[in-house]
DNA sequence: TGGCGTTATTGAAAAAGTGTCAATAGAGTG
DNA sequence: CACTCTATTGACACTTTTTCAATAACGCCA
């Protein structure tokens, strides 16, 4: 914006990388996958398209490489689970889950409507992350105090986890109504709640 | 077909528009939203290019409109609700979704991920629908005999509705470990465990 | 039955987007 | 201060979307 653009800028492969891909990031929370052209992004970043494919090959590379971002930045974020009994490592992982998507609102929707709406290898990408997080959860839960390991308990938790991320966009969205601590304690109190009802 | 293709077949707007927005939808069943392009369509359809930008303006609006005819679908031949009393009526549109979804899984879940990973209009085109689905539960629960009609609730039922599609999308998905009838009653037990939990 | 007007439909050509690659120039190095 | 290395560009080929004047079905009326 303030250097003239008539000059060229040479950065290092790794911080023309980061430039992009953190750009992509952004410009994704208010569009669609499919709207974050080559075009767009090139002129966004000061760069000419062939660029782009310098760095990423393709289109569809790009947009894994955006999704690919914005998962490991979810995952590294996320702090580590805390000790005590399950059901606080539960309140601790929920609570950190949920302080991150208020900090990362808009990536964080990007990563979830690119992840929903794309390829198999997106929605693997957004798969990893997600369980990196229920492991977090259920990890040291061997003993099953919280919930016990069963088919029917599987697909109930996948439920749950599809509950919580709504409840959270939801809520950030709209936090009338509701604390930050009821709705944590919402989340952590419904899964024993689903799991009785399936047991 | 099986008319010679060196004629044109002239149909009225009405038919036309239908024809196109069907074989949309069905197209749409074994493709993404972006694989669907004009060229194949008109291609598919036998007609020219030029005769869909006549009807719908461009792609995008194309689009919208088979995903609007898909959420019409889903909502006109998802039963109403019969009558009995409110846990039986919910049980009753809950087996009407899921045999729904059953029956056009592929479409279903094309919508799904169109209405996901698009734009802001196709996500509210899909959130119409969903909550056309959920209002049968608070319209005909005036007196609060599910659930009582306060922020927290509507909250926590937009967060089972996320919970009842990914258990149903899931559980097709791999139906082993959970008959039907289990999984209905989870679903519908599930909502008043955890209006309780929210109360 | 056959001309006639309305308008659904086409096809060609422009515009926009994606991908390729040889040529260019910025930045550190000796 | 050249010199080299390579990040970066820009022009070109190709695909897909969009436009629009020209065309030809179909219903209507004589």
């Amino acid at each position: 914006m303030s250097q003239p653009t008539s000059q060229r800028t040479r950065l290092s492969p790794e911080q023309r990388r980061e430039q992009l891909l953190d750009l992509g990031v952004r410009l994704l929370a208010h569009r669609s996958l499919d709207e974050l052209s080559i075009d767009l992004l090139a002129e966004e970043a000061g760069i000419s398209r062939g660029l782009l494919y310098h760095y990423f090959g393709n289109k569809h590379a790009f947009h894994e490489a955006v999704v690919r971002r914005a998962a490991d930045d979810l995952i590294e974020q996320t702090s580590p689970p805390a000790d005590g009994d399950p059901m606080e490592r539960m309140l601790t992982s929920l609570a950190a889950y949920l302080d991150y998507v208020v900090a990362n609102y808009e990536g964080y929707l990007s990563l979830v409507k690119a992840a929903a709406g794309g390829n198999e290898t997106l929605r693997e990408i957004y798969e990893e992350a997600r369980s990196a997080l229920n492991s977090r959860i259920f990890r040291e839960d061997a003993q099953g105090d919280i919930v016990p390991d069963t088919p029917a308990t599987r697909l109930v938790v996948r439920g749950w986890s599809a509950m919580v991320e709504e409840l959270v966009l939801s809520w950030i969205a709209d936090p009338r109504g509701i604390t930050r601590e009821q709705l944590l304690e919402i989340m952590a109190a419904s899964l024993p709640a689903i799991v009785e009802v399936a047991g």
